[in-house]
DNA sequence: TTATTTTGATTTGTCTGATAAATATTACAA
DNA sequence: TTGTAATATTTATCAGACAAATCAAAATAA
């Protein structure tokens, strides 16, 4: 199955939005414009960019998604500080992405977890300790050990939430769909291999690493949250094999 | 010092654009469309939805921005996979985020670069071990154990590459920035700390870390790791108090 | 004077129509 | 069959208009 990937020409030229959306936001860092700052009305950009209406409100438009520049009628334009995930939000689709992404980001969440497993011990207070019980408990198990989807996710966020850190928090939002699809997709790989680290007594559950975060166990905390990750990680070693990583 | 924060009227109803941009991704994924697959030209979408073209095309344009169409002239347009972080890439700017969410940044990639460590003494060749070595020897010591800026980039840049995914070193790349923003502008509090760290050798440089990775030993590495970061680690703990923390 | 209302002007939001540039399609010739 | 020219179609860009919002100033009332 021949295929000519490698003469493809993918870069058509830039476009003219293309050019403007680059020349603003280099005018933005170059005038050293922060957020609250005015700047200058569509008229006069587009005069100063030497292109027509419609094509700086395209770039412009393209701003406004991110949540860099705020506008309103007859009040003008202003700076505002954007979220650093709004355009992850809109292309985050199982549907749309290709597996190697989907995968890359669930090796990226896993990756995330156990690196803020340190920092969820330090911060960690009672009341997070009373919050997180709640939540195990009331995570009634399915069958071989499975949290219902809801605790699942409850268990997870809250250990986000401890960290304080709002970036990593809102990260995991979007990318927690992408591991619902992921093993449910693939849960004739899961299933099996949960069934016999149940059999063997392996298995590390919510139950397990709260144990863990109640003794404010570091180390035995992120050891288990390794284990507790596990099945995914197996897997995701068994994909990149077949796909020859590099 | 009153303010009215609470009461103030942020989201002035979304524009036409705005609902325009959500109807076309709804429609991508009710459609069940996939990369690869044509959608229909403007001026069907335009009388589908009842907008102008303007409207239309400047909703489009944000979703080319986001590398979920491409279009070219005569050809229609097509639905293409995103990048995962080309938004995030054109919002990253230490002079446009707030002093928050620069230090969420700095707290995400300690994290995630722990979280690595893991998978990368997993996955590390010879071949790897020897790019390393050279690596850190080339990072002339400049002064208090600092290495060289490159050095450090490309310390760093190369374990996460050796994770084998692409959106982690893509995202290292992004954030990388943030990481030398905030240890250029607190030097004053970083220079007298690693000047501590270095009397009571408790420094923790590259060539440590190296020494664990050559031994594969991923215990020791992790932890190695762990306070590489320390200096930062405690920096952000420090910020986080002064904000207090939730 | 001070407060309120009215009026006018300005700026973004949207629509429409026109032209340019690129290229898929068709028709035709070798 | 292969190559070339003409045609049609679609996106890219421009230009001008009007609508809606709201800021600023003028006019009016207290």
């Amino acid at each position: 199955m021949n295929d000519f990937n490698e003469l493809k020409i993918t870069s058509q030229q830039s476009t003219l939005v293309d050019q403007v959306e680059d020349k603003l936001l280099d005018y933005f860092k170059s005038m050293e414009l922060r957020p609250g700052d005015a700047i200058p009305k569509e008229q006069e950009l587009a005069v100063a960019l030497g292109v027509g209406r419609s094509v700086l409100r395209e770039a412009l438009s393209r701003l406004r998604m991110l949540g860099l520049i705020d506008s309103r009628t007859r009040r003008g334009m202003i700076l505002t500080e954007p979220s650093l995930l709004g355009g992850m939000r809109r292309v985050i689709d199982p549907q749309i992405l290709g597996e190697e992404a989907l995968f890359d980001l669930l090796g990226f969440r896993i990756a995330l977890e156990i690196g803020i497993c340190e920092l969820v011990v330090n911060n960690i207070t009672n009341k997070h300790l009373e919050n997180l019980e709640n939540i195990v408990n009331r995570g009634v198990v399915k069958n071989f050990g499975e949290y219902t989807p809801v605790s699942e996710y409850e268990f997870h966020t809250k250990l986000y939430a401890i960290t304080g850190n709002k970036t990593i928090m809102e990260f995991q939002q979007l990318i927690h769909p992408v591991s619902i699809f992921i093993k449910e997709k693939f849960k004739d790989y899961f299933l099996p291999v949960n069934k016999e680290l149940d059999k063997t007594g392996k298995r590390v559950t919510h139950q397990h690493l709260f144990e863990y975060l109640k003794k404010k166990d570091k180390e035995g905390f992120s050891r288990a949250m390794s284990n507790h990750f596990a099945p995914y990680y197996s897997f995701l070693k068994k994909k990149n094999n077949n796909n020859g990583g590099n």
